[in-house]
DNA sequence: AGCGAGAAAGTAAACGCTTACTTGGGATGT
DNA sequence: ACATCCCAAGTAAGCGTTTACTTTCTCGCT
């Protein structure tokens, strides 16, 4: 007797001598069965190694216990933070995650979610790029959604982002009050959500005047990015005293290019992140940076998901904005006490 | 008439006065179809927003075009360079990936390898933990599946493993001939298999007399581990002239805990990791390591289960192993060019 | 003893799709 | 003009489940 194909409801309903009824009862602990059958079913079941065949129950109940995950090109810790933060949150809940990850434009994301028709409950979506409309035309209008970290007027959906605009605004503040009077900023891509919003608190600490004039370099998030523009930051003239890059990636990068090209980062060069990335305070120097909380943005967004698929129509689209938090490490001189500036037990 | 219900295949069949044989042939290609309805189909399925059921489609193809993807609690760059690879590698196949990760014991993977009967054609399983025959229960017997770094008599299915102990034994090796005397290792997590290889491979450098007396912290790969380690390493005596981490990011843990000692890398230590994960180049001093080649590991892996689900019972269940690269950078003292060791444009 | 209530188990109809098989013509060959 | 072949399109079975509905008993009650 091979199973060359796995075994069915059906094999084990022969073997049990009941019905598939019986034997779905049974599995699934619903409607009443006597104890002997109980143990029959339960021991074909085991015997034959059954598990159920989750395509032909989904088809029917419905339900597929499994939500799609649409991230943009992201890269490193933030992307692994992320997944972890929604991946806990799942397997909570007994949720699968088919994850579609690396969408450079609406086009491919459009079509990854048109793929995920019939095989996800619902989708989170971190979409950066996507505007209101695309997204619209993108989304099967019945399926439940949660965006993350998308431009405000998407309002299709309850949306998590993370408070860019206030976070950088705060970093900045930060380094006029340490006294630091030419900031330059190293800039996400363009069109990319969070880096548009981290540039508006950016300017908006410096006021129209200083904003006016303020030195800003392209980047695209990337460690690379950020070591191109370290280089370029280093050949100024005249060379700004601060950098406030918009990730910590990108700081890193800029880092090693401002090393390279002899300064002392703070003495000569101050220097700061975005995101708060686990590996940012173990550079030299650890790095003044604004912790997002990417896990609890994950976590959080899984959870509204779940529940906007077990209580459809509730409706409110709310906009769930994650405050940020400053962390003062030694990357920008005016050092702390910062619990969260060191590592350790 | 509201589309509360996504449209099926019924429904567009109905709209384009043709029966569902067409539309299936129609939007799959299949079959011999004439142009006018070819076009009323492709019409109705276009206004209907019609998207085919995956899993009524895979119920009867027994097909689902998604492969499963089972992790261990990996963290952190490696993670997300892994995925990449999977991900790019599945995208080009046009396959979708349900990815389960943070398994810490073989129980976890077993049922979540359970859980994915009749979702995936195939898995890709890393399991440090598992051996053979937990691996051989786990998995259903007719699932093709791939194994990822996974002990050697794991021989269920073709493997793929990161030549873990040749490359620790090049770079004690490499410390040897630097001059380096006391070398001490920061091993990963116990039972581990990748952290054993790397062991055995740096025990194997140093000889049987020197091995029996180096000193071997225990570490669990995390950054946090390493500085624990670090904090020791700083304090022994007599105090090890270098260091062979298990990991990079145990190796960037541990430097900051030897900073914090007022110890100079690589003047009073040498320090060495294992992987070169993105960010061990913009480390100070940068990271001297083992490059493994993460994301190819991953996108070979996936290659290798993609023929073994369009090409069963190829039988031949060949341990690959990827061959590492030991990247000289300037935290070991010796610093020589190396085109690997700087970033850049 | 007779009857109804309830529990346990079975029957069969979906779920949305693909596909082997059948049907119905028009074109072709003689 | 009639048989033959073929192509386009339709019919319906079946993929593996769940579940509403039906059947069959066993009890308890009068």
């Amino acid at each position: 007797m091979g199973d060359l194909l796995a075994a069915t409801i059906k094999d084990v309903a022969i073997r049990a001598r009941v019905s598939t009824a019986s034997v779905s009862r049974v599995l699934n602990g619903s409607g009443a069965v006597t104890e002997p059958t109980r143990q029959r079913v339960l021991r074909a079941a085991q015997h034959l190694r059954y598990t159920p065949h989750e395509a032909a129950r989904s088809l029917i109940t419905r339900r597929t216990r499994t939500i799609g995950v649409l991230l943009p090109d992201i890269h490193g810790e933030y992307f692994s933070e992320l997944i972890r933060g929604i991946d806990r949150a799942a397997r909570l809940r007994g949720l699968h995650l088919l994850v579609s990850s690396s969408h450079g434009d609406a086009d491919e994301a459009a079509l990854a979610l048109r793929a995920m028709n019939g095989r996800v409950d619902g989708v989170l979506v971190m979409s950066p790029y996507l505007d209101a409309r695309s997204l619209d035309e993108a989304l099967p209008p019945t399926l439940p959604a949660v965006l993350l970290n998308t431009p405000a007027d998407a309002g299709r959906a309850p949306a998590f982002v993370i408070d860019d605009f206030g976070g950088a605004k705060a970093m900045v503040e930060h380094l006029r009050a340490l006294g630091y009077q030419r900031i330059a900023h190293i800039a996400g891509p363009g069109g990319n959500y969070e880096s548009a919003e981290r540039l508006r608190g950016f300017q908006a600490a410096l006021g129209r005047t200083l904003a006016a004039k303020a030195l800003v370099l392209a980047g695209n998030f990337t460690e690379e990015s950020g070591y191109l523009a370290g280089q370029q930051l280093a050949a100024a003239t005249p060379r700004p005293d601060a950098v406030f890059a918009s990730n910590d990636m990108m700081a890193i990068g800029c880092l090693f290019a401002l090393r390279e090209a002899g300064l002392r980062v703070p003495e000569d060069i101050a220097l700061a992140g975005f995101d708060d990335i686990p590996i940012a305070r173990y550079i030299t120097p650890p790095l003044t940076t604004v912790r997002a909380q990417i896990t609890e943005l994950g976590r959080q967004a899984l959870d509204a998901l779940a529940h906007a698929i077990d209580e459809p129509g509730d409706g409110k689209f709310v906009r769930h904005t994650l405050g940020t938090q400053l962390v003062v490490r030694e990357s920008c001189g005016g050092m702390r006490a910062d619990p969260a500036a060191r590592p350790g037990p």
